[in-house]
DNA sequence: TAGTTTTTTGAAAACGTTTATATTTTTCGA
DNA sequence: TCGAAAAATATAAACGTTTTCAAAAAACTA
């Protein structure tokens, strides 16, 4: 019993396989008693059409990509459901792929499986970017700025955010800001940092190299750098910052566990901040002060510039969307 | 500039689009010379062969397609990671698709896209199995026990991570257990009560009706139900329990903090256990004490077993993974 | 060198659809 | 009732591959 084509309806239904074809897709040409006959006959066999074949044919698949390196991270559960939520609505469906290796992701891409695709944090060379532009291919990144004629791209500011982390310590009295950076390198730490040093600059103010801490954006990487400075500091009878600016949530963490494995406490002794507003920073004790990305609406955001691109626009502008300054209880003034 | 095909290569090389083929899949059949050659232009054209066109003809996509109604939770990203993961090392492409509309789901599994599809969390009529059955067409189940000719399932055992919950508390002394559930109904919630009444029917013990609260599976449901069970109990002049078994941890975490509100400290006044390990767990004051699922292992035996289904196996039993207790701070001996 | 075998290449069919065009059937007017 | 117009259906091509089988080319053999 093998799968029921479209030929074994139009067998059975005694007709030709274009006159189901029509009759399935409501082409408004066949008559309404044949029409009827074919979809009972098609119902009655349980005809379910090869999607491969259909999209084989219409060179359009109604599916978008989602193409990422890993799912790690408590981020991905919220985009890729706000993603498959939107994207549904628009009647279109969500794949994700999953995986690291270059030449499989632009196979996949280039594989005509897709009517746009999605991209977060892959590695992807200039040169493959080019070919995915000349194949007209409509890509929405998530993570880096980018336009071309047929990619745009929605990401948060994390310049901004790190500008109001700052001013916000600022206006709580805060001088002596440390930062705990993630990898060298990595765009959102580095953005964060310089908003945060610009806040600081409109005041006159500036973060010494030896306030810059390696947290790795891991809770253990930052607590022993947390560890280790203050340590180090009061070997050498400097002065302690009064407050830390993780990076991300996960490395304030690691960095309250080291002020309180110290004798600090936190936030009446030394103030904390973290980025990203994960699960636990609400739960945490205490509960961290935070910037929320709007991750629902990135989501949206993408579906829809992707949409308009596979729809024909051109040049789309990218999006850069704020974040959101959570205050709770891990940063208080001086 | 369209997108360049096996035709363009092949006129561009002045070779037939079957030698194309054959020199691109490396059929040993095509001289030295001409491979040469071909495999030349095709990178010179930047050729990348069409997805669509090669299922359509091979019938097989290595792609394996992972079915779900929603993806919150963070159980979540760590199947999904897993499931990348293994699915990759085995040569098969992973494909999410998420949605809850029972007719596209059908169509979409049906459609010839996959070799196997894992499913979980959906609702599926016993029809439909039988299709897909009567199809071939290769099936995990990740949530519910499930055998058939094309289809198996890997769950975890709650009725067992009930027991083991049951005995750990007893063992420290308890023998006034009250129970939150979730949903009516939930397979989970009630298999894990099932196997707490069996670990204190052991010991000739029972929980009693009034010891059986609705926590929904949230957080606020539990806080309330317990907050109202207290202050009831207390009006009544009724025995508190000495320990309280959610039926996950977030409804762990909102009885616990029931409990604080209404003047009991955990663990010394009263023991709260959950089910899940979520990252929460860690970090929550007091830390819990949990039952860990082997998501990892879940994710690896689901694509192993469907692989045996796609590759010809029938009848493939399915498996019951085991919890681990993760012993914490939220419970103690009495 | 001619015949034979082996290697290499090409033509054509096939996968399951949709759609343009051709053909048949039906309807309608005179 | 016949012919023309309209409606319904069928035939065939096409989408981009792979694969079977036939044909051509190359390599041996005597």
């Amino acid at each position: 019993m093998a799968k029921v084509t479209i030929k074994d309806v139009a067998r059975e239904a005694g007709v030709s396989i274009s006159t189901v074809s029509k009759a399935l897709n409501d082409v408004n040409v066949v008559k309404p008693d044949t029409k009827k006959r074919i979809l009972e006959v098609a119902q009655r066999l349980e005809y379910s059409p090869n999607l491969i074949g259909q999209r084989l044919k219409s060179g359009s698949t109604q599916t978008i990509g989602f193409f990422t390196s890993s799912v790690t991270g408590p981020y991905f559960s919220l985009l890729m459901d706000a993603l498959a939520h939107f994207s549904e609505k628009s009647g279109y469906g969500l794949n994700v792929y999953i995986s690291s290796d270059r030449h499989q992701i632009m196979n996949t891409i280039r594989g005509n499986l897709f009517d746009g695709v999605l991209l977060f944090d892959l590695v992807i060379s200039d040169q493959d970017l080019e070919i995915l532009n000349s194949e007209k291919m409509p890509v929405v990144f998530l993570d880096r700025k980018y336009t071309s004629e047929y990619a745009t791209s929605v990401i948060f500011d994390s310049f901004q955010a790190g500008y109001d982390v700052g001013n916000y310590l600022l206006n709580l009295g805060h001088r002596k800001i440390a930062y705990i950076a993630g990898f060298e390198g990595v765009y959102d730490s580095e953005q964060r940092l310089a908003g945060l040093r610009k806040a600081m600059a409109e005041r006159s103010l500036a973060i010494p190299a030896s306030y810059l801490l390696q947290g790795l954006f891991e809770e253990e990487a930052a607590y022993n750098a947390v560890l280790s400075f203050i340590r180090s500091a009061r070997l050498q009878g400097t002065e302690i910052p009064t407050a830390f600016v993780a990076g991300n949530d996960i490395s304030a963490i690691g960095a309250m566990k080291a002020l309180k494995h110290e004798g600090y406490n936190v936030p009446e002794d030394v103030s904390v901040t973290g980025f990203d507003d994960i699960d636990i920073a609400e739960y945490f004790n205490p509960a961290l002060t935070t910037i929320r990305n709007p991750i629902a609406a990135q989501a949206r955001q993408s579906i829809q510039l992707l949409l308009q691109l596979v729809k024909g626009e051109r040049n789309v502008a990218a999006k850069v969307l704020p974040g959101e300054l959570i205050i709770r209880k891990s940063a208080r003034n001086i």
